[in-house]
DNA sequence: GATGAATGAGAATTCATTCAT
DNA sequence: CATGAATGAATTCTCATTCAT
């Protein structure tokens, strides 16, 4: 049942944001009254916070580098893309309300990127520099690398009715997320890496 | 005025979305009574409408490639990429508020970008296949490069606040963006760019 | 179990009225889940009603004079303070759910009131007034003895709060009781007692 | 309307208590919608506090001596038993309401009663004492005299449904007011001042 | 233009109570 | 006896909006 109402409140949140989802949508959604959602989370706060802290525990993994020494960073930057893109197609609403809150200046979740995601960034920050050194990547800002990636593949979540209007299409498909891995991929990587 | 309350009503709209902005703390940040931005815009959402408008039309501007044909694809892309970047850096609270309407489906904006966007996105990416035929640039599937374009630019002004806290400064300075420039241009050109 | 309960509930009940208590607080207070507390009193006006029941039973039973023929009036009355402010004592929040009960208009024990109060306050009245004809009392309205003496007595338990901040300390003790018992008894039986 | 409010409001609070009170109620004693009532006071406790105010203030102006230098004793005692008498004749809801928040602990005014209350009354104590080492009263404490005389005169306000009914009349009269007034002066000046 | 007063339509909670197990 | 789940009926409070001046 928890599970379920998370499920149900991510997409309500994803489609209305915070201030615009009422406990009756969102109970509505999931298929129980509005004081049975109560019941199992006492506020909406309580409730938006626990779908965001599950979002974020998901994102966290994943915006940072497997650390996989055997790979090349070509190897290990073309994966990254690629479970990135995995996660949007995958969990699109959950990408939408991480974005969301991360433009309406991350209120809730500040504290948790700074004390969290900030020590993985700059342990693949130091990483991707070490590779700048050893000339196995052109001379980059490893920072704008990773600000770029992370929007690259998020867009295809979040701003996916954008990307349908201009596709034409009313979905995105598997062959869409196809398109853009391999679009992803090398042109980042072309980009980043000296031609031999 | 009016532009004094657009301004105010920008803001708070970037900050707390639609349903979060209330007609009181508009009021408030623009400096008058509730009733009397009521006099000046009868409703809310006729405030949001107007607030929108104006930002859409900014955006669409910017979101095609200026015609100059005696330039190289080269230098439209980079002078894109640029322009993209200082409206990101210009105009942040505005981009924020085009990108909540996105994210949560485009329900007020979905018309315009369908009648006044897509024709000239499907223009460059017209333009965009000739370069790709005319072996100016590698083979790519254009669509994608909008995207990324789009998300990587704005990613400076919708995802400022994750960007300042991984960057460790507390606003974004011109320094960075002209590194954000420089990254971008580079890495896009090199991307989609046969090397000679 | 029942009297646990009894007890726990007259506490919140002083604290908080009727309306101000919920079942959940009397719950927790007693140790015992809602449901559970709803098991023994099926519902939140019957459990009040016990409560208010047994306070009210106890109150009849010292609110009248004992039946004691031998002894002289300024003896009786003497022993009646001491009796009520013994009650003050003992039972102080008994006292505070029965005040609060009369304050607000006693609608539930008005009725209580009316046939089981009554008779034996015009018993007591009769009998004060048959003192007064013999010159064993000066000449006064035997009401208004009653009603100061009950408001005297029940200020110690219902007004505590403000008694305690007068004395400077954070609970009445025994001596107070004391020095309550020793100047209502002197004040009342000179007050009332032609001097010889 | 404000004053409106606050009567009708204190009417409310004196039979519900503060939860039992609702603001549409309240509302409906004055005449007005409930949202209205809202509009000139953003809470329930707010109003509540308001209210509990103007009635606190009104009570500490009669709790202590007016500073009558040339009166005797008695004469300051009669005063004060009588003022407070017509307080409770004519502002009873007034004392219901600061009955019931004394009794269920001050919890709104106890800082009030500790700085304000308190002051005057050891001013009154000393002068009682003061009293009582001149001969001019019998040896009391004078802490229970001032509880005392509160609580008898008091009672006819917040009692007033029990002394109603145990006097069976539907409503006290002045007559009543003026039996209490001399029975509690002669039993009080009696009780507490030594026959020459 | 500007502002005080008023209100209808929600929305989040709270809480007593019921039901099934 | 005890407890998790569920809900109807309030109740407080918010907020856009209207109206009169």
């Amino acid at each position: 049942m928890e599970t379920n109402i998370l499920r149900g409140a991510e997409k309500v949140f994803a489609e209305f944001g915070f201030h615009g989802s009422t406990m009756d949508r969102i109970a509505d959604n999931v298929g129980i009254s509005k004081q049975n959602l109560l019941y199992y989370y006492p506020s909406k706060e309580r409730l938006y916070r626990t779908v965001l802290q599950n979002i974020v525990d998901l994102w966290l993994e994943r915006m940072t580098f497997a650390d996989e020494p055997s790979q090349s960073p070509e190897q290990i930057i073309a994966n990254y893309v690629r479970g990135k893109l995995e996660l949007s197609r995958d969990y699109p609403t959950a990408s939408k309300v991480f974005a969301m809150e991360v433009i309406a200046g991350a209120p809730i979740i500040k504290d948790y990127l700074q004390t969290r995601l900030k020590p993985l960034f700059d342990k693949d920050i130091k990483l991707v520099r070490r590779w700048v050194r050893n000339k196995q990547l052109s001379s980059i800002k490893p920072e704008h690398l990773f600000f770029s990636i992370w929007a690259m593949t998020q867009t295809y979540a979040d701003f996916s009715v954008q990307i349908e209007l201009m596709m034409g299409k009313p979905k995105l498909e598997q062959k869409d997320f196809d398109h853009a891995t391999e679009f992803l991929t090398t042109m980042i990587l072309r980009g980043i890496v000296d031609p031999k």
